[in-house]
DNA sequence: TTGTATGCGTTATCAA
DNA sequence: TTGATAACGCATACAA
C-alpha cells in the first residue's frame, strides 16, 4: 500500500473547504470558527497529514533548521554539547544538521558554504584549531544568518558566545595545585590562535603571579593536541634541570597523554609529577591514575547555545552581541 | 550590505534569457548552445548564485538529506560510525540529519517521524535497546523511503544491513581465550533483543562446544549495559563456587565497568580473571590493564552503510534486501 | 469567518 | 536551441 503523501488540497476537498482555511485552521490563527477547526485538525489527523516543510519555507524563508560546525564529532566534548542542542533543538521545531571541520580552516568554510546552502536559520559553531581568518563567518551578519560560538570562541567577532569562564577556571585549578603544594606547576598549551588557550593561560599565570610563584618559560609548551606531540613537550619537560613538579594540561585527552607517557617512562604520578585536566571526559575516571580535571558542563552549553541562537532567530534585533559564561567545577581524583 | 539570494530569474535578466534556459545551462543538460551555457555559468559564478534547494525539492521530491536515528551519541562507536557517513554523504552532496533515540523506543519513534517530516530522501539506524516492536519502521517501505540499518539491526526486516560478522567475531574472541588457557570463559551479555547480543552469543557458546570446553548457564549474565547493572552481574560472578577465569564482555564500555569493579574487590587481572571487550573505543587502550578487545571497523561501517543507502536511493528497483558483512581484528593487551 | 488569487524558485512540458 | 507556462504545497493579501 503506496500513500501519496497527503496535501493541504486532499484535506479541502475532502472537507468541502478552500486551501487557505485549512491552511488556516492548521496553523491555528484565530479568525476561524471553532466548528471547521475541529474538523480539520481530524481529518488531518485521519488522514494522516504532514505538512511539506520546503513548501512553506518556500514562503516563510524559515527552514526550521539549524547548522552546527564541531572540530572532531568523536571528541566527547562536542558529542556531549551536540546532545545538549538536538534536545532544545527537537523541543522547539527544529531540525539540527551537524558537520564537522575535522580541525580544518578549509573544511570550516565548505561546511559553512553548505550550510547556507541549505538555508538554514542559523549557526552554532566552535572554531578548529586552525582558524585564523574570519571572512566566512563575518559574512553570515551580512546575509542575516544569526550565529553563536560555542567553547572555541572567536572574542573579537560581533557574535554571542558561549563558553566557560577560561581565566578563572584555569587561576583556580592552579590555585588548587598550589594549596596542594606544588610548587613547580607547568602550564601545557594548546594552539594559543584558540581563545580558549590564551585564556587559560593567562589565568595560570596570574594565579602564580598572585602566589609569588616561580614562573618558568620552560614550563609553557604548547601542544597542538596530537598525541605525538604532547609526548614531545613531554620529553622536553623531563630533559629540563629544573623539571616541574605538576603539570596542569589544557584537556583531558591532553593531561591522558601526558600520563600515560610519564608512566611509560617510569615517572609516579603524582608523586613525581601530579597531572591536571580540563573537561571531565569520561576517560578521565578510567585513566589509573584517576585524573583530577575542571568539569566543563558540555551538556548545558550545547543547550544554552542552542537556546541563544533560537532567539536571535526569533528576534532579529537583538542581534547584539552577548557573552554567556558557565561555571565549572574541579573534580578531585588520584592524579594530584 | 545585505544581499538577497540571487535566483535564476536575477541571472536571466541579466543576460537576457529566460529562465528555462538558465535552469538548463546550469543542470548541465545537453540541449544546450556551448555559448550560453559558458555564459551563464560565469554570471552564476559572478553574482555568486547558490541554487535553492527548497524550491528545487518542491519540483524534484528529492531533499538530498539523509536521516541518521542512533542510541547515544556520547558513544565512541557511534560518532565514529557518523563521522563515516557524514564523509561519505558530503561528498556526494548530501546532508545528514542526526537524531538520538536515547535507547528509548518511544524516541526512536518520534525521531522517525520528526524525519519523515522533514522528506529525508533515506534513513540510516541502529536501534535502541528496547526496541521490540518495528511498525514504525516497516511503515517507511510503504512511503518508499530507503532504508538501512546499521550495528544494531532487525534481522528479519526487509531491509540492507551493515554489521560485522558478530557470531563469527565472537566465536573467535572466543577462541583467542581458549587459546590462551582460560578453562571457564565466561559470557557477559547485553540486551538479548538486540541481534548483536544474540549473534555473539551464539558465536560464543558453537567455539565453546568445538573445544568440548566446560559450559555453566551461571556464567551467562546480561546486563542493560549501564555501569550499575554491570556491577550486579560481576557481583554475582564472583559470588560463584565455580568462577570463571575470564569474561568476554558485549562491549568495551561492559568490560570498563568489569576491569574497574574487579579491581575494586581486589581481583587480580588477568590473572585472577581476564576481561575482553568489543569495539576497540579510546578508554580501551587508557584503562588499565589495557584492554583486549575486537576491533569494529566503525567508521567504515558509517561509510558502507552510507553508500548503501545512496545506491538505493539513486536506484528504488534495488530495494531488496542485502547484508555487508565487515571483517573484525582482535586487538591483543594486557587484560587477558 | 471563508474563499480567491498570487507568488515563493525551481523543473518540466509544451510550442516556437 | 530557446521561451512561455504550468506545477510543486503552502501562506497571505485581498475580496466577499
Amino acid at each position: 500500500m503506496i500513500r501519496e503523501h497527503v496535501t493541504l488540497k486532499d484535506i479541502a476537498k475532502k472537507l468541502n473547504l478552500s486551501v487557505s482555511t485549512v491552511s488556516r485552521a492548521l496553523s491555528d490563527l484565530p479568525i476561524i470558527n471553532e466548528e471547521t477547526k475541529k474538523k480539520v485538525l481530524l481529518a488531518a489527523k485521519e488522514m494522516d497529514y504532514h505538512p511539506n516543510l520546503f513548501a512553506k519555507f518556500l514562503k516563510t524563508k524559515s527552514s526550521n533548521t539549524i547548522g552546527v560546525v564541531v572540530p572532531d564529532l568523536e571528541m566527547h566534548f562536542f558529542s556531549s554539547c551536540i546532545s545538549g542542542m538536538q534536545n532544545t533543538c527537537l523541543e522547539n521545531g527544529y531540525n539540527l544538521i551537524i558537520c564537522q571541520s575535522n580541525e580544518s580552516l578549509e573544511q570550516e568554510k565548505f561546511n559553512i558554504k553548505t550550510l547556507q546552502d541549505s538555508r538554514v536559520d542559523g549557526i552554532l559553531i566552535s572554531l578548529s584549531r586552525e582558524t585564523n581568518s574570519f571572512d566566512h563567518l563575518e559574512q553570515l551578519k551580512d546575509h542575516q544568518i544569526p550565529f553563536v560560538y560555542f567553547d572555541r570562541v572567536h572574542e573579537n567577532g560581533p557574535y554571542s558566545q558561549v563558553v566557560i569562564n577560561d581565566e578563572e577556571s584555569s587561576f583556580e585549578a592552579t590555585e588548587y595545585l598550589i594549596h596542594k603544594g606544588y610548587k613547580k606547576i607547568a602550564f601545557l598549551c594548546g594552539p594559543k590562535i584558540l581563545s580558549i588557550c590564551k585564556n587559560r593561560l593567562m589565568g595560570y599565570q596570574n594565579a602564580l603571579r598572585n602566589h609569588q610563584m616561580d614562573f618558568n618559560t620552560d614550563w609553557v609548551l604548547e601542544s597542538d593536541l596530537s598525541r605525538a606531540s604532547t609526548e614531545v613537550c613531554i620529553d622536553n619537560y623531563l630533559r629540563l634541570n629544573d623539571r616541574p613538579d605538576a603539570i596542569l594540561a589544557i584537556n583531558d585527552i591532553v593531561a591522558i597523554n601526558c600520563i600515560r607517557h610519564l608512566k611509560k617512562k617510569g615517572i609516579k604520578i603524582p608523586k613525581e609529577m601530579a597531572v591536571m585536566g580540563f573537561s571531565n571526559s569520561p576517560v578521565s575516571e578510567v585513566i589509573e591514575p584517576n585524573l583530577t580535571t575542571v568539569e566543563q558542563p558540555s551538556f548545558d552549553m550545547g543547550k544554552l547555545a542552542a537556546l541563544r541562537l533560537l532567539e536571535e532567530i526569533r528576534n532579529p534585533n537583538l542581534m547584539s552581541q552577548k557573552i554567556f559564561t558557565l561555571n565549572t567545577k574541579i573534580i578531585e581524583r588520584d592524579s594530584t
